[in-house]
DNA sequence: CAAGAGATCATCT
DNA sequence: GATGATCTCTTGA
């Protein structure tokens, strides 16, 4: 079951929570990729100062300003991409990061386009996932209700969920500390950034 | 295993 | 002109 619109207008951090263990399917030419998703972060508003929306509307971050449930793609570093999904009303900026997944169909595709076969080095990390599945620029702001990329309710049992400081946020002040980084308690694929 | 450096560019000041 | 919501490789213990 696609998740529909109403999944991603929740608050932040119950939305980031709540999409651990759903799938993130993506169809491209090269084929369909699918993975568990394992690990998230939040960033829930203009004040939070850790997330890009907390210096105001710019050109880069103009898609966490509208609806729920289209993909907020940036280049970070020069080299990687970052993918996630816009949560909450149009108007308020706001989204969850997708930082890990468990490759589970189109491994061999992932494999090519990572280069390597290292299970846990397929999809864990933002920058990892969007290579295999072929995230780029070129997706900022589909909508996640359409038939590219979207994420499935796998209808599973609830995942122990671990809640902790997000990655790679130093700079910002208090907001640095707030529990708004999810992962399953335990899951190899959990990316092993510091924290 | 941990720490450090280098890669590289769109975006914002 | 500076700066990253990162990754990989190298170095050295």
């Amino acid at each position: 079951m696609k998740l529909k619109r109403d999944f991603y207008e929740q608050p932040t951090p119950e939305a980031a929570r709540r999409l651990l263990g759903k799938f993130l399917v993506r169809h491209h030419p090269d084929g369909t990729t699918v993975g568990r998703i394992v690990e998230t972060e939040a960033y829930v508003g203009p004040q939070d100062k850790a997330s890009h929306a907390s210096r105001g509307l710019t050109a880069r971050n103009a898609v966490m300003f509208g609806p729920a449930g289209y993909a907020y793609v940036y280049l970070v570093y020069g080299f990687h991409y970052c993918l996630n999904i816009v949560t909450e009303k149009r108007g308020y900026p706001a989204a969850v990061l997708i930082r890990a997944l468990e490759p589970m169909e189109g491994i061999e595709i992932m494999e090519r386009r990572r280069r390597t076969t290292d299970y846990r080095k397929l999809a864990s990390g933002p920058g990892r996932l969007c290579q295999a599945f072929a995230i780029d620029l070129a997706l900022n702001g589909i909508d996640l209700c359409g038939d590219v990329l979207y994420v499935e309710d796998s209808g599973e049992r609830a995942w122990p969920v671990v809640a902790a400081t997000r990655i790679g946020v130093d700079y910002a002040g208090a907001w640095r500390n707030k529990p708004f980084r999810f992962y399953i308690r335990g899951h190899a694929c959990v990316s092993r950034a510091r924290s």
